[in-house]
DNA sequence: TTGTAGGCGTTATCAA
DNA sequence: TTGATAACGCCTACAA
């Protein structure tokens, strides 16, 4: 069956016409003429022609190909990204491949060598939670293909970076539920090998500072922010005196402490007032409608991916590293209503 | 920067062994002794070496990857059965593409080119519903590769379908609705060139012959079922004299209805009882909770894949033509409540 | 404008 | 067990 794929030596014969004619008018080229070329796309369309893409990145070294490596397709911040990213490469003519590594680093790692071994053009990566060590990076990037960061950056070494501001945003999140009267603000934290929840914890501790709150290292919880851990969180909180405002680090943990909490009686946000951060759809539909961080998803795709192609084409990669800072805003819903 | 990739040349130069056995080596093949093996191993690793897929893809006619195309990965229900198809695909040695069509033939065709032309083993579909016409598909078919298509069947020709039962789990919402006390049950329906809409309105028709309930065309709402049509659909049947339930084709729309309606002090269930389809996660944590019907989608996505790779392996594929039907269930939540 | 020839990196066949 | 050689399908100097 599938041996009898169609080349373009079967045009070529079919036509006599030599093949690399064939090769030159598929790929329209100017130095075909209109009438040969007309006669090879009706023959390859006659034929039922399908060009081997292997071949021809073989043959060019170039594939138009970019790898995307997220940790969950299915988070609403991560597919929305890719939104950006696929659109932008489309206009740019490159094929997209969509990767996740379920948090794990040791399918990270097989992911990026798959990707080599495809010899994609260029990788966007967000870093599994479980990643502490950049090995199999730094030799991709050693070898001059350009990588860029989103969202997890990674400054162990000069690389280039699409963030947004966490720190900003956990502080102006935190402020806000101090103005709203809250004094014991507990903060669900994230694997602290991710920048980011470093960022977004120092934004929280800055606020409290400011503020002359007091503070107390029990009021922070560091877990994975899944949903069940959000159950945890909130059975923990329930044991510290009088927290009357929670600080949450992604909205996953922050809406299953709430459905915890509010079978538990415990008024939401009259007895404890919730921020999230990321602003998952989910956040404004539940009640309370959850307070929230909004990131630029689809900006940030566009904007992770606009670099990477420029990184391609002008080859000077190692030379350009350099952090873009995006700006996320919050989103004051039920949860933490005055 | 990247013309300095290694090759088996450079490993066979550097140890005066012929790439010949370079390669056998690297595919660990029992015709290379153990110490040339491992020569060859730490040379390897030595030059970070990275096999070229692409030429090792072309010189064997197998590229061991499958594509996989769906409407979208940011759907609960998609990004699970990827999940399902990932880790088949994982335990058989195999690469997935995933690609979205986001509900556009277009797209959907170029991406088939695409996953043609970069000569993927196998390829599972979701067409989009904008797709009435095959062709794209059974060009490829035609030339033997093997096609599996799932959740939206495709009955027009001969072909490999992996659903679940629309018609039974529709039938069982409806006849709950029925059964609760509503008398007036509305519909929303999705677009009637998916096979899968078409089922899942038959249920519908078939409960309410079954309990003698009168029907009438206005009560079927036919739209794309996304969140817009949702509120769209809701206005709709506060025009129509007393309805009092809704069996939704989809989670989403059921969704924003509810939300709409809420807003216009109608009482879910009381006034209007409601079940959605395809339990989204949000469906639960909704007010009221939505009742829905869960479909298996992880096991929907080992199913469907072990099926491709049977076919890959066998190579029958034109005779093999079969379709596998799941069972989804009811879940009965706050929406519909007595 | 078209043809000739060689090679991209790998693997399969055959011979040694 | 290893080596020599050709071929997978395509593209690109270079020559005509």
């Amino acid at each position: 069956m599938k041996n009898n794929t169609v080349t373009i030596h079967d045009i070529s014969k079919a036509l006599g016409i030599d093949s690399s004619t064939v090769s030159r008018a598929l790929n329209n080229s100017d130095r075909v003429s209109k009438k040969t070329k007309e006669k090879i796309f009706n023959k390859a369309a006659e034929l039922g022609y399908q060009r081997n893409s292997l071949a021809s990145k073989l043959r060019t070294n170039r594939t138009n190909t970019i790898g995307v490596i997220v940790p969950r397709i299915s988070r609403h911040f991560f597919s929305s990204v890719i939104a950006g990213i696929e659109e932008t490469a489309y206009k740019a003519g490159f094929d997209v491949i969509i990767c996740q590594s379920l948090e794990s680093v040791d399918r990270e790692k097989k992911l990026v060598e798959t990707l080599l071994s495809n010899r994609v053009d260029g990788i966007l990566i967000s870093i599994s939670m479980e990643t502490t060590n950049y090995e199999h990076l730094n030799n991709y990037k050693k070898n001059g293909y350009p990588l860029i960061f989103f969202d997890r950056p990674c400054n162990v070494s000069e690389n280039t970076n699409v963030i947004i501001d966490d720190f900003k945003a956990s502080f102006e999140a935190t402020e806000h539920l101090i103005k709203r009267g809250c004094k014991h603000i507990a903060h669900f934290s994230g694997p602290q090998n991710l920048e980011l929840y470093q960022n977004r914890k120092s934004g929280y501790l800055k606020a409290l500072q400011k503020y002359d709150i007091p503070f107390s290292e029990t009021l922070v919880i560091e877990t994975q922010l899944m949903q069940q851990d959000g159950i945890t969180a909130a059975k923990e909180i329930l044991k510290l005196p009088k927290v009357d405002g929670v600080f949450s680090a992604n909205d996953t943990a922050a809406i299953s402490a709430i459905q915890y909490l509010k079978n538990q009686d415990v008024k939401i946000p009259e007895d404890i007032a919730f921020v999230g951060f990321s602003n998952e759809p989910i956040s404004a539909v539940i009640e309370p409608s959850l307070s929230t961080i909004n990131q630029p998803d689809f900006e940030m795709g566009k904007v992770a991916s606009s670099l990477l192609f420029e990184q391609i084409k002008n080859k000077k990669y190692a030379s350009e590293n350099q952090t873009k800072i995006l700006t996320p805003s919050l989103i004051i819903r039920n949860s933490s209503k005055f």
